[in-house]
DNA sequence: ACAGTATGGAGAT
DNA sequence: TCTCCCTACTGTG
């Protein structure tokens, strides 16, 4: 399900089961062996998102880039081999066990499927599969693919203005503009949907038509929503979820509820929601507003959901 | 077992 | 606007 709030949530994953640590690095499947060769045995200094693209910094300015495109998968999970004794030169500290040993002793952790790339220190195991970008970048080539990113309300320092002028000054219609990454990182196809009828806006009216008060509206929500994607592991956008999740969140950050900070699988709050839309997949269905027909239309290869009734044009 | 679908995006046309 | 890439899950037989 990789919005922005997937490619996030990963990173802070990766983060917890790898940073500041020495990664083996590896390509099962071996489509990938070039570039796990460029990291392999270099501590992990910090993973981070920007929308939809995963960027994870190693020592020596050496970056690994990951999007995950429709149907990619990182899992990040403990493994309990542990090193053995015997598996390094007696007196030799733990921490200073080369990777290459932990290479070894992860060949026992089986890999399932297609694996393109797997991160393994001494307690977790990190798989990707199906991405359509595994890159290793030096740093000048993140920035250019970070210059062509619109502002992400996953991001602290996201300025929507930025979006707002290439809306305003755009005859597209505000559908498009949401799932191009240019105009804004990290909407994809069911936020785009949802959050235009959280606001009753028509996909279908074109950018410059858009009043700047109704954009802040749009863009503070997601900034709302967003984190709910991320703490939850799940898109939440109807009002009653919405709520219910933004309690939950307070109550665990106010720490009058057991935090889960394991990056493990298990621990997380998500999936505690049933999956339910305003519109999403509900083709024909009634709005749950109006009761009208959900309507459905092709919009650059991509199915739009949205109630005619509700976001009729005002 | 197999077909269909999917929360993306690049590149060709 | 079309074609292609790539995996997991769903529904059908």
């Amino acid at each position: 399900m990789p919005e922005g709030h997937t490619t996030h949530a990963l990173a802070g994953r990766l983060n917890r089961a790898f940073a500041g640590s020495p990664v083996a690095v590896s390509s099962p499947q071996g489509r990938f062996d070039d570039g796990a060769a460029l990291l392999d045995g270099l501590t992990l200094t910090e993973a981070s998102a920007w929308g939809k693209h995963l960027f994870v910094e190693f020592e020596g300015e050496r970056w690994l880039n990951v999007h995950l495109g429709l149907i990619g998968r990182f899992s990040v999970r403990r493994h309990h081999l542990g090193l053995q004794p015997d598996a390094r030169p007696a007196g030799m500290p733990e921490s200073q066990v080369p990777p290459r040993t932990q290479v070894l002793l992860g060949s026992q952790i089986p890999v399932e499927g297609q694996v393109r790339l797997r991160l393994l220190n001494d307690a977790w195991v990190g798989d990707l599969r199906g991405p359509t970008v595994c890159a290793v970048l030096t740093p000048d080539k993140v920035d250019q693919i970070r210059a062509r990113l619109g502002p992400d309300p996953l991001r602290p320092d996201a300025d929507p203005g930025l979006a707002l002028h290439r809306i305003s000054g755009s005859a597209r219609p505000i559908g498009e503009l949401l799932m191009d990454q240019g105009v804004l990182a990290g909407v994809g196809n069911v936020y785009r949907c949802e959050v235009l009828f959280r606001h009753r806006v028509d996909p279908f009216r074109p950018g410059r038509e858009i009043r700047p008060v109704t954009w802040q509206a749009i863009w503070d929500d997601l900034v709302t929503l967003m984190p709910l994607g991320v703490a939850f592991g799940q898109i939440l956008t109807m009002d009653d979820q919405v709520a219910d999740a933004m309690q939950a969140l307070a109550e665990v950050t106010d720490g009058s509820a057991a935090a889960h900070t394991e990056a493990g699988t298990g621990a997380r709050l998500g999936d505690r929601f049933e999956r339910r839309f305003y519109l999403y997949k509900r083709t024909g269905e009634p709005c749950r507003v109006c009761g009208a027909r959900v309507r459905t239309r092709l919009v650059a290869g991509r199915n739009l959901f949205w109630c005619g009734r509700c976001q009729r044009r005002r």
